[in-house]
DNA sequence: GTCTATAACTAGATAGAC
DNA sequence: GTCTATCTAGTTATAGAC
């Protein structure tokens, strides 16, 4: 749909600088004119884009609330509780890096919380941070499992955004969080040999 | 001194109000109006109690800091590393239970950070934060074993503060995030015997 | 597609009555 | 210790010019 056209870019650029923005003051304490100045542009303009600031932080969110829901539905597809669970993990930790603020956002923010929640039917349960939760803890966990998995599930989509590790490439960070979740999960590596 | 008044009880009170709010919607995302409706007093009477908002925020977040500060001195008077790391992830899983939103919300949220760094002199990375990180991982860490630290320090202080456990007794929910953090830590169970 | 100008409202904060 | 009243400056959002 004619990509590339100066409204893509400048819509594109616009939920680039303000996902920068959620992850430094968080979603309320950032406002439209902040995202205005640092696209360099006028707060009347952001608005030709948006018609409120909720669509704007709903759009930073859509598309990885979509990715999890479909690593979700493949991880259901599997046979083996066991090759869910890998799957659901592997794809999980891929999203954090690939999209290292915004998991971390989506798992703290209230207001990053409040609008998805409003946006994508939540109704009791029934949201993809549940449903994540679910694939990885099983049908009826235990409370030791539940949290364990709870664990896993928000620290490293916090510590996948933390600008300590923004230095470090994709690969590496994707390595070092994987073996982190499956050290909790109590799960084998996946790569025996060596270290110890 | 003097504990007890009406003036030590509305303040105390606050405190209570603004965590509770704070943990709901975020520092920026609470106004002094919802804490003054909260407590069915006034925005001015709030103003008699603390000078700024910022003042509140820090007074919310002092105690634990001052805690975490105190654990950390202890671990580094203990002569082992294992008993190092053992006093500084129980006394740091103690606090959290204890404290159960404020841990996450020091750990998540911009608005509380901001002020907790300004407050009490942050210069270079000498914040409590990154001191309790070293005295778990240690002098020079590994990636590995410092994404593994911080993904225990954020995941455990995130899930303690979770609506979800809010029914669950302190001792209960302070057992599974201690065992949680032994496992990602790689470390013994401390209690072997029952349970699978 | 971006602007100026402004409306409507709420934020944090202060002065002074009681 | 709490109130009413008010201020300034900020916010989201709209209307209409270019």
């Amino acid at each position: 749909m004619t990509a590339g056209t100066a409204a893509t870019d400048t819509r594109s650029r616009l939920l680039d600088t303000a996902l920068k923005l959620f992850s430094e003051h968080g979603v309320e304490g950032t406002s439209l004119q902040m995202i205005a100045d640092e696209l360099g542009i006028t707060k009347a303009a952001v608005y030709y884009h948006f018609k409120t600031k909720d669509e704007i932080t709903e759009a930073v969110a859509a598309p990885a609330v979509q990715e999890l829901d479909q690593i979700i539905a493949e991880a259901h597809a599997l046979r083996s509780r066991s090759a869910q669970i890998d799957h659901a993990l592997s794809g999980f930790v891929a999203l954090i890096v690939r999209q290292r603020s915004l998991l971390g956002l989506y798992n703290s923010d209230p207001g990053i919380q409040r609008v998805v929640n409003r946006a994508f039917q939540a109704p009791r349960g029934e949201d993809v941070k549940t449903r994540m939760k679910a694939v990885l803890a099983g049908e009826n966990p235990s409370l030791a499992d539940a949290i364990a998995v709870h664990v896993v599930f928000t620290g490293l989509a916090m510590v996948g955004g933390s600008p300590e590790y923004a230095g470090i490439d994709d690969d590496t960070l994707r390595e070092h969080l994987l073996e982190a979740g499956r050290r909790l999960l109590g799960r084998p590596r996946k790569r025996p040999g060596r270290g110890g």
